[in-house]
DNA sequence: CTTGACTCTATACCAAGGTACAGGGGTTAC
DNA sequence: GTAACCCCTGTACCTTGGTATAGAGTCAAG
């Protein structure tokens, strides 16, 4: 397919797809001979998982580092291992404070069922009561 | 406390407290005689809560409809628990997309422990195997 | 009573992540 | 063969979320 279907696809403009290319995020792909580019489901794939990454607080470089985990003959099996486990770590640590908000949330529309005027809110309670927390994750 | 404690303890410059009160997300602090903003506890919570809600992928805007979630005299408790129930959609949204990188980050691990090369990576696999995927968030 | 560290406002600048031309060529349908 | 619509490269511009600078006032220690 053409790069105007695969933006369409996923929802994004042509644009999007080249700056991505340039970034090193999509692979150069294979070009028709009149310089058209054309991609592959493989390409599709690769774009939605790049997409759903971003919407989830990972910077584009983040979503390199976690796409250069994939096979890249050259690295070690136990460079990739300890990559990957530092990225475990911190997609735990955000799961933890979404379930913290999800928490506060679910309280927050509890209080609201029944009463008139919405209670004192727990919100900020919620994400804020722990004090060991990772100070680099300033983006 | 004045600003620069403030800033200090959550690891931020002064500028940029001064930037969120600008965008509404921090209150007006009370002033002292010389001009000089006066901070509590309660505004260090609220800078902790911003801080986090951001590392997760929350833009400041959405972070300002998360706090306006709060008592605010005016709003019915309808209001406030339907925007609340936006939210809670978004935050499992962004739950189960998180479990699918995690899941898919421990299987990488698991496949590096004995053998020597990395094996192909489920990663994209692990969040692009969903065709119902809201579309409207590509921030 | 001055020096150094802090604060104030206002404005300018910066990086990340796009988005929009400009100027040119390819492709397909009539 | 000529519209209408795609694609190409290159460059310029925009928004978000800050960060830095200029010029001036404040405060505590020595």
């Amino acid at each position: 397919m053409r790069i105007g279907e695969l933006a369409e696809r996923e929802g994004v403009g042509v644009q999007t797809v080249r700056y991505y290319e340039r970034r090193g995020l999509l692979p150069e792909p294979d070009r028709k001979p009149s310089g058209y580019r054309e991609y592959g489901e493989d390409d599709v794939a690769r774009l939605r998982f790049i997409l759903r990454a971003k919407a989830l607080g990972f910077t584009l470089s983040e979503i390199g580092e976690l796409l250069d985990l994939r096979v890249d003959p050259g690295r070690t099996a136990d460079d990739v291992r300890r990559h990957a486990e530092e990225k475990i770590a911190d997609v735990d640590a955000r799961i933890r404070d979404l379930r913290r908000i999800r928490g506060a949330l679910g309280r927050l529309v509890e209080s609201c069922h029944a009463h008139g005027p919405p209670e004192e809110c727990a919100l900020m309670h919620a994400i804020g009561d722990d004090h060991e927390h990772r100070h680099e994750e300033q983006r």
